[in-house]
DNA sequence: ACCTGAACACCGTTCAAGT
DNA sequence: ACCTGAACACCGTTCAAGT
């Protein structure tokens, strides 16, 4: 209901006092997680998240104020999950491999968790993971040499890339994933489609073809890797 | 209500034949983008899409099958301004620079369209005027000598930079808005978020106030080029 | 302090019935 | 062929009233 300009985040507000407690934010972000993992963003709603929890729907309310904010929880709960993944491993040498790692540990949460990569376009990230993330990125760059306004900017496009890559690997695998899924009524209608893109776009019909016939996983992360590899090539011939 | 992995396109189905319609597929797409930029995503409704046009919220499920399929058109209407912007200008010399425009005049659509953004994520780009826009950058590309696997990769490289970035630079600006906006009872609430991210990160504290002393506008913009000079400088190495 | 139950003001979508 | 009107099955959120 609020516009995006206006609307707050969770992380500048207080959690409330608490005495008697039966749920915790905790569990309500686990649940919600786990919604959102198996049914999607259209699955999750309050009462949904309520009847898993056995309660009534105005008892989230309580723990927290907004479904905005839940997702925002949701969001630095899975934020969480690339952190863990990098205290597991003993440190690599070199900040192009550090970065590396944190870039990939980064795609892969996003692959796991689909639904992030719309909050992220809407809400502020403020949480603790995030500032935890955002940190440990500065660190690596800072020891590398960068400072100042090319410590932000290298950061900030890591990070872009990141996040520009997984929205279009998603994007891709959902068409992908409703071709091979039936080609019932499906071929025909689409057929025209691709006969008309052939008409118009030869160029890009040929790179659709060529692509279509390889393995997704295996494509994108290869431009994945390409487009790393040309940034920290990039940021690396900056260095004073 | 369907999931996304299943979810169809506009793009893949034809449009009915007529015969005496009082609306158009134009009109209807074009109060939805106009209610979109002015009450944002939560503000659009299929049934305030139907009051504006004066028409009963049943009458726009005889040109459109469904409010997902909408948006798949209001995102390649947008994408369409784009290509005007191109073609209004003469042709610049050399495929960086030719590139950059492309990139600029996305960012610049993104940034007056912010809605758009959590569509990328969700539905695949399917519309002419995004296949013509990704033709172009294939073109510019191929002429400067890329070809097969690099090719592909280079222009998603760029593409997910551009995206990626304007994601990161709506999140922010929505924080921004927010403080600037009122320091009534906000400041207390945060001046406790701003010291605890002191005392866990100062390094990440350190930026956020240098950054937060800047013009947004430029310090965005100035990020914007920094990642895709990095880029361009990484793709250039790889010519042939 | 916490939760229930019921309500309010919305949604997207369908579908008879009209023209 | 196109549109209306009303309905169905949902939403997020609020708030008295209970414990």
């Amino acid at each position: 209901m609020t516009s995006v300009s206006t609307r707050d985040s969770v992380w500048l507000r207080g959690e409330r006092p608490h005495r008697d407690r039966r749920l915790t934010r905790e569990q309500i972000v686990g649940v919600t997680v786990e919604i959102l993992d198996t049914e999607g963003r259209d699955g999750l709603s309050m009462r949904r998240v309520a009847s898993a929890l056995g309660v009534s729907p105005g008892a989230l309310y309580w723990y927290v104020t907004t479904k905005d904010h839940l997702m925002e929880l949701a969001l630095d709960a899975v934020l969480g999950e690339v952190l863990e993944g990098l205290q597991g491993t003993p440190g690599v040498p070199g900040w192009r491999s550090a970065l590396g790692r944190i870039a990939g540990g980064s795609r892969a949460m996003f692959l796991r968790h689909p639904w992030v990569l719309a909050d992220l376009a809407t809400q502020p990230n403020l949480g603790p993971n995030a500032l935890a993330l955002a940190d440990t990125g500065l660190e690596i760059l800072a020891d590398a040499g960068f400072a100042d306004g090319d410590l932000d900017a290298a950061l900030a496009a890591i990070n872009d890339h990141v996040t520009g890559a997984v929205v279009a690997e998603n994007a891709w695998r959902s068409v992908a994933a409703r071709m091979g899924a039936d080609g019932d009524d499906w071929t025909e209608e689409a057929g025209g489609f691709f006969k008309e893109v052939e008409e118009r776009h030869p160029r890009l019909a040929a790179r659709m073809a060529a692509s279509g016939k390889i393995d997704i996983d295996r494509e994108c992360a290869r431009r994945f890797e390409f487009g790393l590899a040309c940034l920290l090539d990039g940021l690396e011939s900056r260095l004073p």
